[in-house]
DNA sequence: GCGGCTTTCTTGACTCGTTCCAGTAAACGG
DNA sequence: CCGTTTACTGGAACGAGTCAAGAAAGCCGC
């Protein structure tokens, strides 16, 4: 192929200077076949590749790959922490006050939106962070 | 006074059909007086001001109030629930990264941010929230 | 003002997501 | 292949927030 195919799991925890360990590989997968999923939803999705993993290694790997910029966390409001594989493009999300739904959104202003406040006291602003609520095709039909 | 006067917490109450209570009262001054408060900060300033107050009655009071659009509720990634008077105005907040530190800031966009979504999957949007994340002047300095 | 209905507060137990800790296992450079 | 460093296991602990039942207080009509 004439362009750089997609790094494998392996590939990215390597270039992130991160040892890789079936845990890490199996997280790194998970999430990128359940985004937005919950702790939960990973620890189970890894618990049904590998067999017995402990709760707290899947906490350490969320961790130290959201810190290596491989994964990204949110957490809107009311929900536990929810994490992605789209990193470093500053893309946004919908989240459904029925259901909890999320969904990605590209932000209308463009790459960086909002991201020059009005005033903004003093701070430096290194990232401006946009969470759209509302409700979600299904709830809105129910 | 030609322009009507601030409304007071009991008229703020009573004006959302909510009964008047001593600890309702306290929450609403608590509030006021420290913008962005945590909940364990309203609870403290509560019981300074009228004894003994169950958290219990702290909690309560702080959704009903949330509910009835007295307060609103903000809880960025990494925090606690934090409260404010300010309602009804569409304002954001810049969020330190390094000390926790909350501070308001009004969109340059306008009233309503970034409202639209480029592609909103569907959903049916009422509100854009925006947290810009940065390091506030003390931090920076130091 | 007074009774009665309804909402709210108190008390205390409890859930659940997340973190801390000590010991064992596994990755990786030499 | 061996030693060092880092990661994982298992279990206990923590803290914000919630649930539930009974007591107290606000509010409405008289």
């Amino acid at each position: 192929m004439s362009h750089p195919a997609a790094p494998t799991p392996e590939q990215l925890l390597r270039g992130a200077a991160l040892r890789v360990t079936r845990q890490r590989l199996a997280v790194l997968q998970a999430v990128q076949a359940h985004p937005h999923a919950e702790t939960d939803a990973v620890i189970d999705a890894v618990r049904a590749d590998l067999g017995v993993v402990s709760h707290q290694a899947v906490y350490d790997v969320l961790r130290a790959l959201t810190e290596a910029g491989l994964l990204r966390r949110i957490q809107p409001s009311g929900s536990v922490a929810r994490y992605e594989t789209r990193t470093g493009d500053n893309h946004h999300h919908v989240v459904c006050r029925s259901c909890g739904a999320v969904a990605d959104v590209d932000c209308a202003t463009g790459a960086a939106p909002c991201l020059t406040a009005s005033d903004d006291s003093g701070f430096v602003i290194d990232e401006a962070e946009v969470i759209y609520w509302g409700t979600c095709p299904a709830c809105t039909s129910s």
